[in-house]
DNA sequence: ACTATATTTGCCAATATCTGTCAAGACAAT
DNA sequence: ATTGTCTTGACAGATATTGGCAAATATAGT
């Protein structure tokens, strides 16, 4: 499972001294889907981000990225054929835009 | 949805001069299927994808990273972040090799 | 070692998403 | 009008995801 976004959820809330029960209730959830999220067992709704960007005075677009860089790994971290189907999706997104 | 792989299908079926139902059947899938296939409204199941080669004499390789790079793009073609995700992804990817 | 608190883990129910089938409709060609 | 191909939408069953709970495990302080 891809770790990139929990990792750097714990960072930041250990740095605001928040333990795993005070960021789930602000959140709204339980706190095993935060401790899960941390380790990458869980992903969170992209839904969540933002809330959890404000309450880790974080920045959203950071955490976006972080997150959708997590949902991509998951679906190819284990395909031989990543590489170039990365590849292929990043040419066809420039033409696109 | 992202029409990569069908557009391919597409192309390679009509090569061969196989109808719709033809494949499907071959497939073991109902026609509408590949029908939905084709025109990017639904995705194949991994699994399948080495029979479907075979049937149209194609490359598996090429089929199974076309058919990634589907899952990839329908993950992000609406997300403004898609880029930067990308990218993370991309080094990511290479570190672990 | 004991207690208190924090975190992790496994399991469950509810919900959402995916896969395939079927039947009806659109479209050509004759 | 009939026939054959392809498309579309509704549906059911299977599978995956989400969140909550409770028990197990760490961690720290005394």
């Amino acid at each position: 499972m891809a770790k990139q976004f929990g990792e750097r959820i714990r960072e930041l809330r250990t740095k605001q001294n928040l333990l795993l029960r005070q960021l789930a209730s602000k959140l709204d959830v339980d706190t095993s889907i935060i401790s899960k999220v941390e380790r990458g067992e869980r992903q969170l709704k992209k839904e969540q981000i933002p809330l959890l960007a404000d309450i880790l005075k974080a920045d959203k677009t950071e955490l976006e990225t972080l997150w959708l860089a997590d949902q991509v790994m998951d679906l190819i971290k284990d395909e031989p054929l990543a590489d170039e189907a990365l590849k292929s999706v990043t040419k066809t997104i420039k033409k696109t835009k």
